[in-house]
DNA sequence: TATTAACTATTACAAAGATAAGAGGAGGAG
DNA sequence: CTCCTCCTCTTATCTTTGTAATAGTTAATA
């Protein structure tokens, strides 16, 4: 059962994400796209329904805590991404990760890094 | 103009890429949620008329191929991702991806080598 | 205490997505 | 030739998403 977050969803979630906490007001300050404000609200109802966030009162508004982690949302989309895109390969996956000019040098020592660490757990 | 599929036509798409090009009854065969055989038909035409497909006569069926490549679709969703998901940061995402117990030590080694073929490229 | 400003709740509606029933056509079997 | 089977086409329904107007509520304020 992946968690599966609409286009909308996944814009809300990112800025509570972001932010740790954020109020309707910030959401909606937060997002590029001129939306109602009561969409916004709209929006982070359904994910409150769907469990994804919580609230609590502040004041007079309602400030949103995320509850799922953009770790297993993200791996849910990996998944997906790297299932049906790279047919599984996550060299493709990681080729297609760096197909990107303006990557820095540093950047990409870095993740020769994350490669190597994982690398010596897997020696265990 | 990035590329956007939902999650049936991603499906679809996904058996024509493994496939290079197939009939209507091979994406309705190949794809494991048991759709109406015309449901597939549906989503194919949409596919085509978004420009992801094209066909040919085949016999009196039709043959499906794609039009985008999975590399497209997928650096789109990457993007998306990374962004939404992971703040852009690709450490953290290549961590996810790698966030699995059975990657075996070589594929861990093909992906070492992804990241220094790109940083040979880098360096020149 | 009466008013106002800042919120949330309710309700609605259009567009997109997902699925499929039923009609129609064409090729092959008898 | 006629019938059956295997396709595609047309059309339709239901659900989910996306967006928001309007109504109601509460806390501060004048």
């Amino acid at each position: 059962m992946t968690v599966q977050l609409t286009r909308r969803e996944l814009d809300v979630m990112a800025v509570l994400w972001e932010q740790r906490s954020a109020t309707v007001a910030d959401v909606h300050a937060a997002i590029k796209d001129d939306l109602a404000y009561v969409t916004v609200l709209t929006v982070l109802r359904t994910l409150e329904s769907k469990g994804h966030v919580r609230h609590v009162q502040e004041g007079k508004a309602f400030r949103y805590f995320p509850r799922t982690k953009s770790a297993s949302a993200g791996s849910g989309a990996l998944a997906r991404v790297l299932d049906k895109m790279y047919r599984g390969s996550r060299e493709l996956l990681v080729a297609g990760l760096l197909d990107d000019e303006d990557i820095t040098e540093a950047e990409l020592h870095r993740l020769h890094k994350v490669i190597e660490a994982r690398l010596q757990e897997a020696r265990k």
